[in-house]
DNA sequence: AATGAATGAGAATTCATTCAT
DNA sequence: AATGAATGAATTCTCATTCAT
């Protein structure tokens, strides 16, 4: 049953520890973005960091663990953006501009966040991590779906949480479109986002 | 520069060669959808396939070979879907009835071909296998557009690019979304897919 | 006790046989010197020969028996030069005479058959084919013995014995340099040779 | 081009390490004596320095690393021995006196470091290996030839160095002939090692 | 805590050789 | 005889993880 922690193995007391344990989750999500996680090695992560092997394994008891930890620490920042994207004072505001709001907050998240985008669009990729990035995924529909409904208040719970789940999903996909795409066309393809997001959220309006 | 070959090594020439291959092929996509391209084994697609693995390397270079002949095989039938998808004829309807037939002819290919989908939609995800994924994309993008060509005469062809590519972004990610979701709840997904879809073609019929 | 035999497992009787046999041999030759007799593969050689795999064990029964059967094949031909070069009138000449002929026809035999020269300096380094390149080794040295035996009729069989040992070795020695060697140097070495080979004739002479 | 590196991994810190390189040196050069290099293996040799197969990795990123480590080893120990060989003073003696103490050296490193004689005289026999096995080859002609200058100093550069080539491969020769001797038979043949060098270098000096 | 050596199961791939057609 | 598919033991090498210092 107990499948294998993907716990920290402890938290660092020293400040000392804590910077080590920094570097190595800067480190990873450079590695596993660059190699994706399987390709990415644990030694790998640990040169990149500056740290001894054995250091790493003294914080983390496995692989999974680093990239659980990485996602750790981005849930808590994109909580707390969807947080204050998704204020009751912000959800008054017409579609466009809170859609803009959400697109401008993301896409600096993303810029702020090199390498973090990529681990979570793909992560879904390797059976073994689609667990650990759902949870990231069910947090972000989880707030979508309360900010629904405050908006859409008329909506049944199941429709809320499918249109949550729905609008997450091209969120993220565009999102990743714009991020792969060049320079030149990002912005052609984040207009088109906000179009297309926008329309569906009137759309919602008009049927709830 | 020169990255080792995904070519096949041989074609058969004996119909137990063609056999074989098929079923390695067939194997293949099983195990890349069930552990992801990484995580799966060379040994384990021969022994599903009920071959040695000397006979798999026999017709295959090495795994990104087998990857590559697994994408190869359903290209083609993918392009004739699209094809025949997007006649001139089709295009005349609307956008409702186009989006309609895509996407019920999308679900029936995918449920035809099981563990295609999850393939394609991830293979992004692993650095190595970017560019077999990208010649599927593209070349759904390019027939796409193509489509585009034929409905909206008067859009640039910069912009066709940038909607074909948005569309197909698009249907991807709910397509992945639909399959990954309950049975009880994909109709609902493929709905609303239904809806976006629509009103995204819509409104580039109006903006062009 | 068995060890595997290294014979031919057939002679072919029909001249298209004779003709497969030929090509498989001359492939042989090229393909162990190109690479070494360990890194070179059956399947190279029967691709060089034009040959299927199958065709080739049809005549060989393992690897080792290829390259006996390439050695079997420069045996003859080797024992033919060095029987026409050490008749009894030859040995009559001056030292000097003696060497130059025995010089030129080596000469003429490795320019005369590409690859074989250096397959047969280099297998004694594999220990499997030390006993297959010893067979060559010492019928060369029996017959320089037999030389020896004429020219130098006072001497002890064993010294016979030593001197033909010590000849042959240099002998092969300075052959691999010069094949070595630039085109341009490849004279000085045979003329050094030539001078050293002599020097050793002439004080066997005064000491016999 | 830039063919896999054949430098160590990494230089061994702890004194465990050493040990360690140490042994697996030393296992390399029984296992590459007794099996030839391609024949060998690295499990081979890990087991036979009672160590994992992980920790010969740790240090040697192939085999030929092995083989390379195995070589530089020995080579600073016989540049050494050349080096006090064919001091300016020794230079002086008459060529008998210097083969002599060239012969009784060589021969002491050669009873001195079991296998590695075999390995250096037949490691040309393996294309990929050609390269390594020059190096040694290279340095002691070049070493003879700096002993030719300061003996023959009328010689011109290009004839020195024919000389030094056309020696050492006699002396490679001879050893190696002398080393698959029988017990008996080896000091016969040093006997007549010694005779043909003396001769070969007085006929220089004559010739000079 | 830190370091880096140690471990060994496991993965990809090769290749001599046999077999079915 | 010829062909080329089939076989699988064997080999090189990797990498997550543990351990000794």
């Amino acid at each position: 049953m107990a499948s294998p922690s993907t716990d920290m193995r402890r938290q660092p007391r020293h400040a000392r520890g804590q910077r080590r344990v920094e570097a190595i989750l800067r480190a990873a999500t450079a590695v596993f973005d660059a190699q994706g996680f399987e390709a990415a090695t644990t030694n790998a992560i640990a040169r990149r960091a500056r740290a001894s092997i054995g250091s790493l394994y003294q914080f983390f008891p496995n692989k999974e663990a680093i990239l659980q930890a990485v996602v750790n620490r981005h849930r808590e920042e994109l909580n707390a953006l969807f947080a204050s994207l998704l204020t009751a004072d912000n959800l008054r505001q017409p579609t466009a501009v809170i859609v803009e709001r959400v697109l401008s907050g993301a896409a600096a998240f993303i810029a702020g966040h090199a390498g973090f985008g990529r681990i979570f669009w793909h992560s879904s990729a390797s059976p073994r991590l689609a667990a650990i990035a759902a949870q990231l995924d069910d947090e972000i529909v989880a707030r979508v779906e309360a900010g629904f409904a405050v908006r859409y208040p008329r909506l049944s719970r199941p429709r809320r949480r499918l249109h949550a789940t729905v609008s997450v999903a091209m969120l993220k996909a565009l999102l990743a479109l714009a991020d792969a795409a060049s320079r030149a066309n990002r912005p052609r393809i984040m207009a088109e986002t906000q179009t297309i997001l926008a329309q569906y959220l009137d759309q919602i309006d008009r049927s709830a």
